[in-house]
DNA sequence: GTCTATATTCAGATAGAC
DNA sequence: GTCTATCTGAATATAGAC
């Protein structure tokens, strides 16, 4: 443990970022397990390996704790994604980079989905805080990336590629084939009879036969 | 209020069918709401316009009124379903039926699938319900569904009118299509700059644009 | 900054009258 | 069967010592 030197070892020391971040990591850990709701600050404590009261030393309240781990988790979903929609490369080359990076991030925190779901769902008021990391501060209308995506669509169209089909849908799909086997695994597991193993070895035939099956649907 | 003949009116009364759906419906909406563990039973006797302690009379306690709900809202979910992709149906059609029964029952209960999909996650253990909902009890192996679905598939490769595509992918690729935009409306309304109506008009579209993408790609 | 101990609030559950 | 009143336990939050 690395101290700033010339601090008397009575003086109370400033707030520890290492400790602020282990708390942050407990946290997330519970909230995205149990839910906001079913989450208990104890269990944080616990999984953190400090006192209870420590939580309330850094975040305050529960509901504080709640939106700095929400706010982590969404803005990290989202950062990589709208560069490669907004970009310039082609459209198939954008479907298959969107895939890729949508299920090995998601392969890595399968837990993700179902979390933010419910919570968007029972907190509308937080689809502000999700507003802010998905789009510059401010913006009104359509993302930029609609737009870049909408041209890139009709010039297929023109060009006798590509079925017309809005921006909005587009992306609609490609998230829902990318997202949903992640949010709803144990319905899918059950239904398809599959353990943990077979999940994955799902996901991974998944990789290669989703950018076949978007992209075909694509096409006139 | 109709009362059985005979009775006097001191006497204490037989559960009231009535009453006992009174309160499930209410839970029904208060579950969905706010999710298994942020419902307060409070609030379901205050939607039923009864008093609390008759939840504990007719439910016991929250669990057993949670599993309840839960229970409800999923065998409804897939009774038509299963149906019809069992059917003997041509695939197209299967396509078809599934995307309208699917967006149709959803518009209704746009709040059922992240309150699923939330407590299936939470509760892994209600998992086996939600199975003995979707199959006949105690079955081993892949569901009926699945197997003719596979055959179909085959068939249509065979006749090269399809491209090969496992059938467990296929069913997670149209549930997806269909459910995710349900359970993300927030995220989408919000990515896609949508209001409540413009949410309606976007599904509206998804009812004849999702088949067409669907079955395009399906094929070689 | 971190802990122990305690206060407070709230929600699930029960007892008992009607 | 339905209500009022109450108990109990749990979970968030605070006070204060170190």
């Amino acid at each position: 443990m690395v101290k700033p030197a010339g601090r008397q070892k009575k003086v109370a020391a400033a707030p520890d970022p290492h400790t602020e971040q282990r708390i942050l990591d407990a946290a997330h850990v519970v909230f995205i397990r149990r839910g906001t709701a079913g989450a208990r600050m104890q269990d944080i404590a616990d999984e953190a390996g400090v006192n209870k009261a420590l939580l309330h030393y850094y975040f305050r309240n529960k509901n504080r704790l709640a939106e700095a781990v929400f706010q982590g988790v969404t803005s990290r979903i989202f950062s990589r994604l709208s560069e490669t929609l907004g970009s310039d490369a082609e459209i198939e080359d954008k479907v298959r980079r969107i895939v890729a990076i949508y299920i090995d991030q998601l392969s890595k925190t399968p837990y993700v989905p179902a979390y933010v779901i419910s919570e968007l769902n029972q907190h509308p008021e937080r689809t502000k805080q999700f507003f802010e990391s998905v789009r510059s501060p401010g913006a009104k209308g359509p993302p930029p990336f609609l737009l870049k995506l909408g041209e890139q669509i009709q010039a297929g169209v023109r060009a006798g590629t590509m079925r017309a089909i809005p921006p909005g849908q587009f992306i609609a799909n490609i998230a829902s084939l990318c997202v949903f086997p992640f949010a709803a695994k144990p319905m899918l597991c059950t239904l398809l009879d599959l353990d943990d193993r077979g999940f994955k070895a799902f996901i991974e035939e998944r990789k290669t036969g989703l950018p076949e099956f978007f992209l075909s649907g694509l096409r006139p």
